[in-house]
DNA sequence: GCAAGTAAGACAGCTTCGTTGACTTGCCTC
DNA sequence: GAGGCAAGTCAACGAAGCTGTCTTACTTGC
């Protein structure tokens, strides 16, 4: 999904802009061991786009004071939470090409927010992390989102926030569930 | 959060990519109603931008194949679901300029997939919707999402799909949140 | 009936962030 | 020492955001 844009929303103002019911033979009688009807499917689209356009969109005022981009904050994300992370393990965990990262990757080397250093054991690979501005700007970043975060959770409760994550798990590649597992019965190499 | 993009990850292997466990004070002794450790909203901003990606990329081989990109994908989903948007709407909806859905629009427009038609009550808007080829693409993208959906949803279990939903609305703005409310009390108006 | 405001679209130009392919350098492993 | 992987670089491109200004058609309110 590509990124929702930063716009500020020309006519903002009142819309019943629901979605249209679907006429479908109401619920397949029988059908349901759970509620898969398509309407519901294309609600939590829905949602999910909306969640991420104003999650992401909660960040922008920050980056807009700097001259950054929604891209520079997603490598601070994770070079913040994954320190001494490689390149192209980060390149695996954003699935953008090289050279895009690159340029973004650049740009914050420059501006003294990461760092790079040889890796001990293998040192062909640059290992990153962010310098003392980095995080602080990571932190801002952070902050700006938090309150939403928090809210949300809050407002929603325990068990549903159990759930949320049990369908977010779901959405995500297999290969990626591992990344945010609960249990960490992490083990040394990498 | 941009658009996850779509490259072929470059080295995809085997990471121990977990995020490094935040130092600090093992739950801040009576402060958890909840547990909203920092971790736990990071974890989050996580699992969101890795579902949001892996979601969206499932309908990326049917766009490349027609030569079309994600912001085509998100308005024929907006128009799909919602026949006889009008264009500010929709730029609400996305949260984009006016200019840049213009040259996504016009090209589906210059290809079959949308109609414009003037509205009736206000001949000012043009009315859209989707055309036959557009709501046969329309549903070929929805299906390659579908089966990623219908894992997760029956995955999690009922419950857990009902918290799903109340974080996300949680994370929307509030004046969004009417557009995804379970109970329908439309009124008749736009 | 006219003025003001709104919906849509067009033109011009820019920026960010994604893409490809080819090539180099350094380093590890066998 | 050969082969292969990690990283970086150059060049060129394309998609999809953004800005601001302007026109046209239409509605609405006075």
């Amino acid at each position: 999904m590509p990124t929702p844009a930063r716009a500020t929303p020309p006519s903002r103002s009142d819309p019943a802009l629901r979605p249209a019911p679907v006429e479908t033979a109401p619920n397949p009688a029988g059908a349901g061991l759970l509620f898969l009807r398509e309407e519901q499917l294309r609600l939590a689209q829905d949602m999910i786009f909306f969640a991420y356009r104003d999650l992401t969109g909660a960040a922008d005022a920050v980056l807009d004071e700097l001259g950054l981009g929604r891209a520079h904050h997603r490598v601070l994300h994770f070079v913040g939470s994954r320190p001494e992370l490689t390149v192209s393990e980060l390149l695996g965990l954003l699935r953008i090409t090289k050279q895009s990262l690159a340029r973004v990757l650049g740009a914050l080397i420059a501006r003294g927010y990461v760092l790079q250093a040889r890796g001990a054991r293998d040192r062909r690979q640059r290992r990153l992390s962010l310098t003392e501005a980095g995080r602080a700007l990571e932190r801002r970043l952070f902050e700006a989102q938090r309150e939403r975060l928090v809210a949300a959770y809050r407002e929603a409760g325990g068990p549903a926030v159990e759930g949320f994550r049990r369908v977010l798990r779901g959405l995500m590649e297999t290969d990626t569930r591992g990344l945010v597992e609960p249990e960490p019965n992490r083990d040394a190499r990498r």
